[in-house]
DNA sequence: AAAAAAG
């Protein structure tokens, strides 16, 4: 396999990535990185949690030398905060061990961290739009010496939404740049928009275009439910064995918080992400995500892209989302790195041409969602839910089951106290019944650590630990803190039962 | 139509 060390990559980023434990190349770095080196203008397309920002972040410090001038001289932009953060995080760690400085440009945070960052001299620029056209057009960021620019989820940001804010930055960045796009998803007509702001780019995918878009080690279950159920069934799925963290998808905000409380209520250790929160709020969330104090994670689709977590054994789709790349990305935030994830999708009865839509577009070849529980046990089966519960509606986990099973309590209830909130269900409770949600206050996350403490789990990491296309399912212990299960049943048995029952698709 | 992204 080859390593970074293969790829003309300087000695000290090389060290710096080996200090992680990172070593090998992934195939879209092994073909990006050699042409993003020398200055080629790159359309990159690979998979979820295949190494995509390594990919352009290696020649954008690279190229900026060991010791650049003072000033923003590259701009790498990205479609959410949380992302802005994960991914100042992988590039500060490119730039270790040489003089280079990186800055976080987004909004919800306070502005004078981030003008100090930048009048001290920051050379690369991490941030999502608002804030970098609000600070540049304070004339408070300079783009004009930004020779590297980079589009991260790169669909994302010449979708409608996005598109007027990408040519305001793009007016600001010189003409003569080295420009890097990159996505796991690049519809056609987007790749000929890109063209616009790009000269001579050559298209990379790191993947047989035959292959399809989807990770093959990412199994996908779809289910027909019925919303009244979905609770008791989240419920039950977040107790299936194996299971480490997991990442559930709603449709809206609200639903996002509804289910952050109710799950909270039922003794979970669950989290959420979403745009009603306040931003200190989402990155403590999402700080103890990452960190493991927390291995539920309720979010809309501000999460959907490019977050990087370790161990996410499992993504549900609350709700279905409309379009086949916003499925794939969600998904993809299990699967990463070589390791082995489940999607479980639940889709409404109106919601059906939505999955038939998915299903065509990636190509899964899935008949119909099996009924939920009421005539599918297969639910439980392909879940590796424990038996004795099997198929039957059971009421929510106590707390005290589910705590002792997960987080150490100790630490729990030290954070709690260290916040000086009562963390426990008692708030919660009152408001959901009220009815109202005043949403962002109902989190109490460890009061310790920030966004970009220690809880950075080595970014695209592991990847040195298995060989591609290698599963690490059975043999894994996904969980911190979390006894070993001692009855490991059969993990699937007899294929995927008869015609149509078969909720499995991929790998 | 929702979510995201400036405040």
């Amino acid at each position: 396999m080859t390593t970074f060390a293969d790829l003309g990559i300087d000695q000290d980023i090389v060290d710096a990535l080996a200090s992680k434990g990172i070593v090998d190349a992934f195939p879209i770095q092994e073909q990006t990185i050699p042409l993003g080196l020398p200055g080629q203008d790159i359309i990159g397309q690979a998979k979820t949690g295949t190494g995509k920002t390594f990919g352009f972040g290696i020649p954008v410090v690279q190229r900026l030398g060991l010791n650049p001038e003072h000033g923003v001289k590259a701009l790498i932009v990205v479609p959410t905060r949380e992302l802005a953060v994960q991914v100042y995080e992988d590039i500060d760690l490119l730039t270790s061990n040489r003089s280079t400085s990186v800055v976080a440009i987004y909004g919800g945070k306070a502005y004078e961290g981030q003008i100090d960052q930048l009048k001290a001299g920051a050379q690369i620029v991490v941030g999502t739009p608002g804030r970098l056209i609000d600070l540049a057009g304070q004339r408070l960021l300079d783009l004009s010496n930004a020779t590297e620019v980079v589009l991260d989820e790169a669909d994302k940001m010449l979708d409608l939404g996005f598109l007027a804010d990408i040519e305001k930055i793009f007016q600001k960045v010189p003409a003569v740049r080295h420009t890097q796009l990159f996505s796991a998803t690049m519809p056609g007509p987007i790749v000929a928009l890109a063209r616009r702001f790009m000269s001579n780019p050559i298209h990379i995918r790191a993947s047989d275009p035959d292959e399809g878009l989807t990770q093959a080690n990412i199994k996908h279950l779809v289910y027909r439910a019925h919303s009244l159920d979905k609770d008791e069934i989240i419920a039950r799925i977040l107790q299936a064995e194996g299971r480490g963290k997991t990442v559930i998808f709603t449709r809206t905000k609200r639903a996002a918080q509804r289910l952050v409380d109710e799950l909270g209520d039922r003794g979970f250790n669950v989290g959420g992400v979403h745009g009603d929160m306040g931003q200190d709020q989402r990155e403590r969330s999402m700080a103890a995500f990452k960190a493991g104090k927390r291995d539920v994670l309720v979010a809309t689709d501000v999460a959907a892209r490019g977050i990087d977590v370790d161990d996410v054994t499992h993504v549900i789709n609350h709700t279905i989302p409309d379009e086949d790349k916003t499925y794939l990305h969600r998904a993809g935030r299990t699967g990463r790195a070589g390791k082995t994830g489940i999607a479980v999708t639940f889709v409404d009865w109106e919601d059906l041409h939505k999955w038939a839509l998915i299903n065509r577009a990636l190509e899964f070849g899935q008949p119909e969602p099996v009924e939920t529980y009421s005539s599918s046990p297969h639910l439980f089966e392909d879940l590796d839910i424990p038996a004795g519960t099997k198929g039957r509606l059971v009421s929510a986990p106590k707390t005290q089951s589910v705590k002792t099973e997960r987080a150490p309590r100790p630490e729990r209830a030290a954070d709690a106290a260290a916040e000086g909130t009562d963390e426990g269900g008692t708030r919660r409770r009152r408001r959901r019944r009220g009815g109202s949600n005043p949403v962002g206050s109902t989190f109490a996350e460890g009061a310790t650590d920030s966004a970009s403490g220690d809880s950075q789990s080595a970014p695209s990491g592991d990847r040195s630990a298995e060989g591609a296309g290698t599963h690490d399912g059975a043999g894994k212990e996904h969980h911190d803190g979390k006894p070993a299960p001692a009855r490991r049943r059969r993990r699937r048995r007899g294929g995927s039962g008869g015609a149509g029952a078969a909720p499995v698709v991929g790998a």
